[in-house]
DNA sequence: CGGCCTGTTGATCTGTTTCAATTTGGGTGG
DNA sequence: CCACCCAAATTGAAACAGATCAACAGGCCG
């Protein structure tokens, strides 16, 4: 069977259970929809539906019209932003529990497609909105999810402004290696689901910098790469200085 | 009478003015404040009390505890992190009605300094989530405001990571002469309150750089320079194209 | 008037990019 | 199932943007 057949009947499956997507949600725990009470759970239910993005499907583009929101269920959404001249910045990478597209404006402000294979959870705009309204503990959950959001792109900017392409590398792996932790998977053996130039275009360097810091970091014994897609981070506390902060 | 003296008064003044402090506030109508009822106003008044700050003076240093929350109320705040060999980034510019410490975590995650003589209003974090609890509105603004600052954020993501050092100062002009234009002042004779250091660490370049790109600039004819605290924008189109977007 | 801090300009140096050539590896079709 | 094919990743050499080092000018304050 092919890898889009697949996903084409897991696809069906997700919308025959599209009536309690929220109610079997695997990370139901996680996300913000923790904030509600049952009776909003369902009526959050009411109100998604689920869609399956095949690897780099885009979600949507930077200035369309912002009328639907996204919770990343399952995979990494990368979300990026281009010059007129087609440089690309990766702004950040969207795990499970994540949300997407909540800009408080009429048009996205970022592109947004899938790393490998995801699955979101969809929510029109309007009615999320209203859902907001009449539940100020989800609003506040959204708040601070917002804020984390924006402490992580401030970090960003003191990696982007002033550190070296081997301390933003070193920074990177330190991050992935944090956010593995939290997910309760093992933070040394780290996925690595996006490719060479989604790092290089998230860190701001070039591909072959980021291709020549693998190997004198692997040369240094800091990691071991077993394929392009898996780092094993062998001496994290050396990265961590390496990190610069 | 030396200047010292002059802001001890202005902060005498603002002592005695502090029974009101939000009603007579001049940016009542640009802040979060704007979303409350009379009542409420009268609530945030009562936890509100004013700040006057010396040029260069901290407001509170990234790791503090960040047990306050400000807003500024005239001239200009600086937000900024520091790596541990000293190099520095400023992560924003903060203007009259921009809120300041908004960290929903225990510490804040960056240092705070005036950079001219600035005002703030200044509230307790406590019961200012007290007030937000009560008041579904203020949340919802306080939310708009974050969603902002977090978009504001992305864009300087895009400019650290993918622009040319003529391409960022290009911006951070534009940038602040759409801002002027927002506060409804002239969108092209821009006051630059900060000094080139502070240019230099928020577009991640050196002074030097900035120095030598100011010159370049009007040598092309494209911006005046009365003095270093002063640009007048001399072909905004020009300079929107050297912004890359 | 003198000292100091900020800003500017010049000369050199280096990290990173760019250009170019291989190598690797996963997916597809025979 | 294997071999081919193409995209991704790696490696090397050359070029360059911007940093660093250093000297100097200007303005403000004591």
């Amino acid at each position: 069977m092919t890898r889009v057949a697949k996903h084409l009947i897991a696809d069906a499956k997700a919308e025959k259970n599209n009536r309690n997507v929220c109610l079997t949600c695997d990370i139901r725990e996680m996300a913000v929809c923790s904030a509600l009470r049952p009776e909003e759970l369902l009526r959050l239910n009411k109100i998604a539906t689920a869609r399956v993005l095949e690897p780099e499907e885009t979600v949507f583009y930077e200035g369309d019209e912002a009328d639907t929101l996204y919770n990343v269920t399952t995979g990494c959404v990368r979300m990026t932003k281009m010059l007129a001249d087609g440089r690309r910045q990766v702004t950040g990478f969207l795990y499970p529990g994540d949300f997407l597209g909540l800009a408080f404006y009429d048009k996205y402000a970022y592109s947004a497609e899938a790393v490998g294979i995801a699955r979101l959870c969809r929510f029109s705009h309007d009615k999320f909105q209203a859902l907001l309204r009449d539940c100020p503990e989800l609003e506040h959950r959204v708040l601070g999810q917002v804020s984390n959001e924006l402490a992580a792109a401030q970090d960003q900017i003191l990696l982007l402004g002033r550190k070296s392409a081997r301390e933003k590398l070193a920074s990177f792996l330190i991050h992935l290696s944090e956010r593995a932790e939290l997910r309760g998977n093992d933070s040394c053996m780290l996925d690595l689901p996006m490719q060479r130039r989604d790092i290089a275009d998230y860190i701001g360097v070039s591909v072959e910098t980021v291709s020549r810091l693998f190997t004198s970091f692997k040369n240094d014994g800091v990691i071991g790469v077993p394929d392009a897609k898996h780092v094993v981070l062998l001496q994290t506390n050396v990265l961590e200085d390496l990190a610069g902060l």
